[in-house]
DNA sequence: ATAATTAAGTCAAATATAGTCAAAGTCAAC
DNA sequence: GTTGACTTTGACTATATTTGACTTAATTAT
């Protein structure tokens, strides 16, 4: 017998699957009902199994009426170049760098020139105006965000 | 089951769609009546949903004969409306607030929605990760510069 | 003018959800 | 039988919606 978490995980991947549209929503609560288990048991599924790194996007929101939404995403085609660049970033990044990878990626075909203007302006240091190394954190932080959104398009 | 609030909502924006004039006119009493709620839901929707930054100006009437005007405010020249919104930006950008101001982007056709989405990544309170209120300054400055690059671009 | 009537506005409490975090539990590998 | 990864649980937090008592403003009747 397997335990609850994959229970759970399999029944979520189940309704997504015979869903026609390309996410489902769910009520946190029903769900905890419906397996026996405590409401936090379902956000712990999601942290685990319905990452952004498996293929998956979620949103959710709180309040009556409230629900979890869970989407399926595709990889960009491009996305080997992409995780290549994301984790040369992650010690933080100067401004020249990020031209670097911008235009890289521009050349690349991945983003278009409106884009790369658009991430260019973004993180330029004038823009940012923070102290270092801060400066150089968040702006690797912005590019690591953008560029996963460019990696995992969602569906629609 | 959605909740009452997004049926006013969709209800309204419906009105407005139909509407051949810019702007239309209702009777909270009525509205309230035709949804079973109580009147200050109206006022709920309206001041939730209906904000400046997403495109509405609402104006209102007490006593006999009186009334709720929404109006939508579109834009044409694409540049006053970035011009319009860059203004709102100067003191601080909360992330709802920047929220409201890219979908109504979206909306306007003004920019794409993989361009929302970059946007959006970029000004994310995850992704900044800075104390208040310096993440509200630097979430301004970095849509104030994204703006700036939609608003002058070269036609080359 | 003043009072009565008719609307809309405000605000806070009650309710309905979801999120976070850390302690406790489980289980397999060593 | 200890360790460490993974799971389960629940107390506490955060946020969105609903509701209603009370307030304010405009119009109408006297």
């Amino acid at each position: 017998m397997r335990n609850i978490s994959d229970v759970i995980e399999g029944y979520l991947k189940q309704v997504i699957e015979l869903s026609e549209r390309d996410h489902i929503e769910i009520k946190r609560s029903e769900v905890a009902e419906k397996f026996q288990c405590v409401p936090s048991q379902i956000n712990y599924v999601i942290n685990t199994r319905f990452t952004v790194d498996r293929g998956y996007l979620v949103e959710s929101k709180r309040g009556g009426g409230g629900y979890i939404r869970i989407k399926r995403i595709r990889l960009h085609q491009k996305s080997d170049v992409i995780a290549e660049v994301i984790q040369r970033l992650e010690h933080g990044a100067t401004q020249v760098m990020a031209e670097d990878i911008v235009f890289r990626l521009l050349d690349e075909e991945i983003i278009s020139r409106r884009e790369a203007k658009l991430i260019l302006s973004a993180v330029d240091r004038t823009t940012l105006l923070l102290p270092l190394p801060t400066r150089d954190e968040v702006r690797a932080r912005i590019l690591i965000a953008m560029l996963f959104t460019i990696k995992y398009q969602s569906n629609t």
